[in-house]
RNA sequence: CGGGGCGUAGCGCAGUCCGGUCAGCGCACCGCGUUUGGGACGCGGGGGUCGGAGGUUCAAAUCCUCUCGCCCCGACCA
C-alpha cells in the first residue's frame, strides 16, 4: 500500500482511483475496461445486494436467472432497443469451434429473453402481476471506462414485471424507485438522491418513461444512481406477452425494468471518501470497528492480546476486525484502516489495562475531536458504541445532504446558469423542447439529469424564455 | 474515431535533447537486529531482455523507420 494519496482538489479522477486501488476494493485486469473485485470490495458489494434484496423481496418480487446469451433476432424485436443497445454489444459469433449460425449477444440488459420467456409464462389476467429479479453480470462495450462506474462488464440486480393496467405498472415503477431504491441509497448508503423522470433524450431505450436517482459526488458531478423503466406495452408488443383478461379478451401486458449495479460501491467512495481515504457508512462496512492493540515489549503485547481477544468475543453484536499483525506499528495500522474506511476504531493499549479504558475513534472525524476515552466495562462500551455507529450513519448523510444542498442553484437567467454549472447542480425551469436541453450541453457540459417529482408551477424556460411549468436539473455527469 | 501525452523492477519515476561507468532513485518485497500510543530505523539482499520489430554505429534506454499498448480531453453510457 502506498503512503499517499492526491488530494480531491489536486485531481479529482487520479483520487478516485488511486483510492480505489489502494484501499484494495478492486484492481485493473489484463482485459481494457474490465475489472477485477478484490475481496475487500466485494465485501461491500455483498452489504450493498443484501439490503437491496430485503428490500426488493418487501415489494413481493422472487428471484430467478436467464441466460448470458441473448440471440440477436431476440434483441431486434423492439427497434429503439436495439437501436439504443446496438453500438455498445459484445456479440458472439463462434461456438465449439464452428461459426454460429446465428450470432448471440452477450446481454447487455435481459428485456429481450426476459421478454421472451414471459409470453410463454403469462396466459391469464390471473397471471399477473408478473415480478421476477435476477442478480447478474452484464456487459455494455464502454469506451471510456472507470473502475466501478464504468466498465465494460458489470454487476447488477435487473427487476422485471408484467401487469395488467398501466397504472399498476407505473406504482410498481415507484414503489422500486423510493421504497427500493432511494430508501436503500438513503437509510444504506447515507448517499442523498433526487429522484426524477428522465427527459425523452436520456430515457431507456424502449421505454415509455424513465425513472433515476441522482446523487452528488464529492466533485459535484452527477451519477445515476439506480434506475426505473416504465415499459408501456413496448415489450409486450415486440416479444407477445399477450394475457385473456377477465372478458377473455386478449390484452398486451404492461411492462417494468429497473436495476441497480455495482456502480453504487463507486458512488460511496466518491460521495463519502476524503484525502486520508474511503469512509464507508456503518451499514456497508465489511468491518464496522477495528481493534488496534498497542505494545511495547512482549509481556505487554500478551497482555494486550487477551484484553483484545476477550473484547473480540464481547463485540458479537458488530463486524469486528483485530489487527494484531507484528511487525506493522499501531501508527501504520490506524493509517491503513483509515484509507479503508472502517467506521470506528479501538485503540487498546497498556495505558488503558491500567484505566480500564478504551480509546474510541470515528473515521467520519478525523483528529483529535473523533476521539474519546470509553469504559471497558461492556454495559458502557456495547452500548456505546451502538449509538455511536448509529451517529455516525446518520450524520455522514446529514453531510452528504448539506453539501448536494450547498451545491444545487437556483439562477436567475440564462447566464447565471452558465456561470453554476462547474460549481453544483443547477434547478431551473425547462420548457421541454429538446432544443433547450442539447443548448445547456452544448454550451456547459451539463447533461439533464431528471425533472424532480415536485409540484408544478408557472415560470419560463431558463434557456429560451418560454413559458414552462416544471423544473429540471442540469448538471455535469459521470 | 478526432485532439494531447506516456511506455525503463510490483507501484511511482529520473536518465532520452547531446549515443560510451545509466541499469538508477523512492516506495513495496526478503533476511537480521533494534523498535511499536499517528505511516519506525540501521545493515544486508532479490528483482528489469529499458513496450515490440527492424535499421544506423565500434557502441543504442538514448538516433531513424515501422508497429503494439496504455492514459487524459471529446462522442457513448448503469
Amino acid at each position: 500500500m502506498s503512503n499517499s494519496l492526491p488530494t480531491r482538489e489536486e485531481d479529482y479522477s487520479k483520487w478516485y482511483n488511486d483510492l480505489v486501488v489502494q484501499a484494495e476494493l478492486a484492481d485493473y485486469s489484463p482485459v481494457r475496461g474490465c475489472m477485477v473485485i478484490r475481496p475487500y470490495g466485494y465485501a461491500i458489494w455483498n452489504r450493498i445486494k443484501n439490503a437491496l434484496n430485503e428490500r426488493i423481496e418487501q415489494s413481493g418480487v422472487d428471484e430467478a436467472y436467464f441466460p448470458l446469451f441473448i440471440p440477436m433476432s431476440f434483441f431486434e424485436r423492439e427497434a429503439e432497443h436495439v437501436e439504443g443497445f446496438s453500438p455498445e454489444l459484445a456479440v458472439v459469433t463462434h461456438g465449439g469451434g464452428k461459426e454460429l449460425e446465428e450470432p448471440l449477444v452477450v446481454r447487455p440488459t435481459s428485456e429481450a429473453i426476459i421478454g421472451d420467456m414471459f409470453s410463454k409464462w403469462i396466459q391469464s389476467y390471473r397471471d399477473l402481476p408478473l415480478k421476477i429479479n435476477q442478480w447478474a453480470n452484464v456487459v455494455r462495450w464502454e469506451k471510456r471506462p472507470r473502475l466501478f462506474l464504468r466498465t465494460l462488464e458489470f454487476l447488477w440486480q435487473e427487476g422485471h414485471t408484467a401487469h395488467s393496467s398501466y397504472e399498476e405498472a407505473q406504482e410498481m415503477v415507484e414503489e422500486i424507485l423510493f421504497n427500493v431504491y432511494q430508501d436503500f441509497c438513503e437509510q444504506v448508503a447515507a448517499i442523498p438522491v433526487i429522484p426524477g423522470k428522465k427527459s425523452e433524450n436520456e430515457k431507456f431505450a424502449g421505454a415509455l418513461a424513465t425513472y433515476t436517482l441522482e446523487a452528488m459526488m464529492g466533485n459535484t458531478w452527477a451519477l445515476q444512481a439506480g434506475t426505473s423503466h416504465n415499459l408501456g406495452q413496448n415489450f409486450a408488443k415486440a416479444f407477445n406477452i399477450q394475457y385473456s383478461d377477465d372478458n377473455n379478451e386478449l390484452q398486451d401486458a404492461w411492462t417494468t425494468s429497473w436495476g441497480m449495479t455495482s456502480r453504487m460501491v463507486g458512488a460511496v467512495i466518491m460521495v463519502h471518501g476524503d484525502d486520508h481515504g474511503l469512509v464507508l457508512p456503518p451499514k456497508l462496512a465489511p468491518h464496522q470497528i477495528v481493534i488496534v492493540p498497542i505494545w511495547r515489549d512482549e509481556e505487554q503485547q500478551e497482555a494486550v492480546l487477551a484484553k483484545c481477544q476477550e473484547l473480540l468475543g464481547e463485540l458479537g453484536d458488530f463486524r469486528v476486525k483485530l489487527d494484531d499483525r507484528d511487525s506493522y506499528s499501531p501508527g501504520f495500522k490506524f493509517n491503513e484502516w483509515e484509507q479503508k474506511g472502517v467506521p470506528v476504531r479501538l485503540e487498546i493499549g497498556p495505558k488503558d489495562l491500567e484505566k480500564g479504558t478504551v480509546v474510541v475513534a470515528r473515521r467520519d472525524m478525523p483528529g483529535k475531536q473523533g476521539k474519546q476515552f470509553v469504559s471497558m466495562e461492556t454495559e458502557t462500551l456495547i452500548p456505546t458504541l451502538h449509538n455511536l455507529l448509529d451517529e455516525i450513519q446518520s450524520s455522514m448523510l446529514e453531510k452528504a445532504r448539506e453539501f448536494q444542498l450547498s451545491h444545487t442553484y437556483e439562477p436567475k437567467d440564462y447566464a447565471e446558469l452558465q456561470d453554476m454549472i462547474p460549481e453544483g447542480w443547477v434547478h431551473a425551469y425547462w420548457c421541454e423542447d429538446e432544443a433547450c436541453e442539447a443548448k445547456v450541453k452544448e454550451d456547459t457540459k451539463a447533461t439533464l439529469r431528471c425533472l424532480p417529482f415536485e409540484e408544478e408551477s408557472e415560470g419560463t424556460c431558463i434557456v429560451c424564455g418560454k413559458p414552462a411549468t416544471k423544473k429540471a436539473v442540469f448538471a455535469r455527469a459521470y
